[in-house]
DNA sequence: CGAGTAATTATGCAAGTGTATAATTTCTCC
DNA sequence: GGAGAAATTATACACTTGCATAATTACTCG
């Protein structure tokens, strides 16, 4: 009965580095930045903390690392389904609804989000990573409600343009956090209806009829 | 040249736990809860560790209270300026000032918010402050709405005050978050004057004029 | 002004932290 | 199938953390 040395595989270095962050991630999410330990992400990996050094030269880089993979997550969760092509109006329809759909609507998102802010204020890095998420979120949003506009025949100058966006982005980070943080607060499909609801009040365009006359 | 006791004061208990209270929000803002130490309250506070076990049975105490009291002043910040009479326009205008304005609108409150998610989704003390604060503001927003509708004589049933409610909450909040954020992102009342804007496209009232027929 | 009491400081401890480094195992390739 | 190299484990260390407890000080009240 001696204590013998734990077995092991040899995994490749993406897969093992994707392993780590997954991990990281979950501990952010559950116990915040500080609250995941290399000791207790090792242990959820599946693996001894020593491998984490070997993989990513401090902690510190490690959670740099887990941020980028989610927000690149989330930015792709969310453009994804308006991908496809189609009229500006759908497009923006599907941008609202992605927006505020599991798995973007979330409690474990946001939470990451959350954990993630303190952060995001210090490291210059992760302040860069950010404010480049943010810009390319309402830059497109801003883009589409253009195309939309000048679809319907209502063209905006660029003044208005950026406040409709920055209405319309919040409504939809405003429905999205209150999504994940009372999960049980709303019905299925209830914050995408008043979300798109309110996009259409602020911008004046109607999201629901899907016939071009 | 011994090394000479520490001198000190003796203060009132309430001056104490406040002067407490108000390190552990700057530490927590600054570092998140985890990284609010006690050793680095006391510091802050300009008092010795052994203190705070004498005014709070354990960190965990000290950080509940410290949530407390943060909410509690959000609470009043934002309520304090519609207080006063007049017409429901005009209160509601004053509700969406008061929420888009610092110090509501503020790095350190977002921090504090943000910082406070995980243990609020995790305690159930914390959790039922923030769902009773939660509840507060948003019922708030509902009556004033209600209220202005049909000031204006254009009352609405109970399902769709509710979605009105949820939708401005939702504006508001996304503008707070975004203004919190990125603080040198928009012009002094900037944010104020979208709120004011996108409140009236989702409700249809006009909260600029001021004059009644 | 002097004793008592509560506020405050000082010190210690066990557990947990990130990181460094040595020891071992698994896999590849000839 | 065996040697070499890289992946993985194991161990150690210095430091920080929350908490407990003893020692001292400042204030109150007779």
């Amino acid at each position: 009965m001696t204590d013998e040395r734990r077995k092991f595989k040899r995994e490749s270095a993406e897969a093992r580095k994707e392993a780590l962050i997954l991990a990281t991630l979950e501990l952010v999410a559950e116990n915040g930045v500080r609250g995941a330990t290399v000791r207790g992400i090792a242990e959820r990996a599946d693996v001894t903390q020593g491998l984490i050094r070997h993989y990513f030269s401090s902690k510190e880089e490690l959670i740099i690392a887990a941020y980028e993979h989610h927000m690149n997550q989330m930015t792709d969760l969310t453009f994804a389904p308006g991908a496809a092509a189609g009229s500006a109006r759908a497009r923006l329809r599907a941008f609202v609804d992605g927006s505020l759909t599991p798995p973007v609507v979330d409690p474990r998102a946001l939470a990451l989000w959350a954990s993630f802010l303190n952060k995001v204020q210090n490291d210059p890095q992760m302040k860069e990573t950010h404010q480049r998420t943010y810009a390319y979120f309402r830059d497109r949003l801003e883009a589409l409600i253009a195309a939309a506009l000048e679809e319907a025949g209502h063209p905006a100058p660029a003044a208005r343009l950026r406040q409709l966006a920055i209405a319309c982005n919040a409504v939809i980070d405003g429905l999205w956090l209150e999504g994940g943080a009372l999960p049980d607060a709303f019905a299925a499909g209830e914050l995408v209806e008043i979300g798109r609801q309110s996009v259409a009040a602020i911008t004046g365009l109607d999201l629901e009829q899907e016939a071009e006359t």
